[in-house]
DNA sequence: AGATAAGGTGTCAAAATTACACCATTAAAT
DNA sequence: ATTTAATGGTGTAATTTTGACACCTTATCT
């Protein structure tokens, strides 16, 4: 197979969206971008695939290259094929997503020149984005609501330790509704898979909560039976 | 934007996963390939995309030119990017899904000679067929068995006028397991969008089935709460 | 008339879902 | 030391949904 770079008019990217959860919000990381087109504008972390790696590779590489973040699962949800959606060129764009936990997170710094920071936004409050990554974004937010119930979204966003009511808080930000206290609890516990630690939350001026983990293993046994993500 | 052709080493392609069903049966459309690479094997219908045609545009005009079916709603399901997929370069796919009733169709006809035919093939005896569209087909056929409870697969599959033995065997064809007849009837009635006919089923050596017909604006009213193919 | 093949129907138990309110605990403020 | 503010933590009852299960009816064919 003859090696040459796509001709510039006919290639494919990917675009990231990421998904945090801090401060009870649910947020997704945006670069600055640098570049034309739509240098100085917000827009998901995204670049071109090359011409000797996978999609899925290349979706790793890209968002490392812009974010310096590595090794999230990164899941690809949609492709968007309009052909004036790159004012250069026609760009088709796989759009992939992954989910994060902020908190104890290294800082953000882009590897390549191409963004000039990288940070982390709420959802509830975005900006005009470049592209069609507005579009893009709510494609994939839609995404990760409908698979909320039978993949482990949301624990995939808290830190390891974490009280059911920052669990119930990440379900509602989410869903974007809340969510009954007791009716949340009775439910989550009655799948078996948190487990209850003998540590209890600290630094808050109010009674600490008890914390749990999440049973990885069982969960996937009880979710299994379903086709999972395909 | 300059006019130029994409170079063939890297490019993007449409394959297309049509689903129909006839005797009892779940069937999808596969071609006859009539050009290399893998010339006279069995493939899902499936080329290149145009310069100027957006990625949804052209799984219409692939699906017409191969197979000379028209107006189907094509459903994106996903993007195929191994590095190796296609022997002869950089082809990365875009697959999507649609559901035709068989019954009424008119003949499948090609409409360019890269096909030197189409027909239907039952889903559960399936040869090898070319490239990845073995992968290609078990992702669809698992995305649509995921979406038989909050999408209209089954009535889209079925002719316009059906029994409800029909129906559940439309289901048990996608999710290949028997249903209880007591209880698929009690809840298909329950939802309100089937209208019984006065017609009865006809030329049939037993006792004839009441027919049904499918009130889609009554099911979108029930299940519009959910976000749906996004 | 009898055989064959599918049509059509109801009940009960178990499980899951929903609505709903109050006391307990902790740290901070006074 | 007491109070305040904020969240933690808990149970019951009604309703809805699901799942298991068997027999008579109707139409056609021979």
């Amino acid at each position: 197979m003859e090696e040459r770079l796509p001709a510039f008019d006919s290639a494919f990217s990917i675009d990231c969206v990421i998904f945090g959860f801090e401060a009870g919000e649910l947020k997704i990381l945006l670069i600055e971008r640098n570049e034309e087109p739509f240098k100085d504008w917000l827009a998901l972390p995204g670049s071109i695939v090359k011409q000797e790696e996978s999609v899925d590779d290349a979706a790793e590489r890209i968002l490392y290259e812009l974010t310096g973040l590595r090794d999230l699962h990164m899941q690809q949800f949609h492709t968007f094929g309009e052909v004036h959606r790159h004012p250069q060129g026609r760009v088709i764009t796989v759009a992939y997503y992954a989910l994060i936990r902020i908190n104890g997170q290294k800082e953000l710094r882009p590897i390549t020149q191409f963004a000039r920071k990288a940070f982390w936004h709420p959802v509830n409050d975005l900006p005009k984005l470049a592209f069609d990554h507005s579009e893009i974004f709510h494609t994939g937010f839609n995404k990760i609501r409908r698979r909320l119930n039978y993949l482990p979204i949301a624990f995939e966003l808290l830190p390891e330790k974490f009280t059911l009511t920052q669990l119930q808080g990440c379900y509602e930000a989410i869903l974007n509704k809340k969510l009954d206290k007791r009716n949340f609890r009775k439910k989550m516990l009655s799948y078996g898979f948190l487990k209850e630690l003998s540590e209890k939350q600290k630094g808050v001026s109010y009674r600490a909560a008890k914390l749990y983990k999440f049973d990885r293993r069982k969960y996937f046994k009880i979710f299994q039976n379903d086709v999972t993500e395909s």
